[in-house]
DNA sequence: ATTATTTGTCAATTATACTTGACATATAGT
DNA sequence: ACTATATGTCAAGTATAATTGACAAATAAT
């Protein structure tokens, strides 16, 4: 299940991954893998993606990656 | 950091840290420690939970759990 | 006083989020 | 052709979310 609204939230800011990855304060292959969507990150890693893109936990992460898989 | 939104989001459906647990599919200890606080759900979990109380994740685990300790 | 339910908290284990390091591919620049 | 950046993905390790089991204290009921 991709996150395409993380993806598309991320170019709308023209960040890459990396960009992503280091205002957040993870790696590159963390974002990579949420984006991919086969996995199931932590609220407060949320919480610092969507701060360093200007949205809400429910733009980026509601109804997407529950329907797991 | 207390997740005092949570406590009363639950107080208001009658629901024990038991009950809920069960309603999310995770154990009591863990509904405990993050209406407690110290430590930082993944967002699935939060999703069962917002889904189990009528809520939504802005409403539950914004701008609560990241000002963590 | 006693019985039952809820909550708080501990210790030890298991599952998994997240890391580092590396390699392949694709695209664009020079 | 070469160089650089962005992405996708793998394997092995570390950090921590979440588990089970147990016990004590508080509340409410009888």
């Amino acid at each position: 299940m991709k996150n395409l609204k993380l993806k598309s939230a991320r170019a709308a800011k023209d960040l890459s991954q990396g960009d992503l990855a280091a205002l957040c304060g993870v790696s590159r292959q963390t974002i990579n893998a949420i984006e991919k969507g086969d996995y199931n990150p932590t609220v407060n890693l949320c919480i610092a993606i969507c701060r360093a893109l200007g949205k809400t936990l429910d733009e980026l992460f509601w109804e997407d990656e529950n329907d797991e898989e």
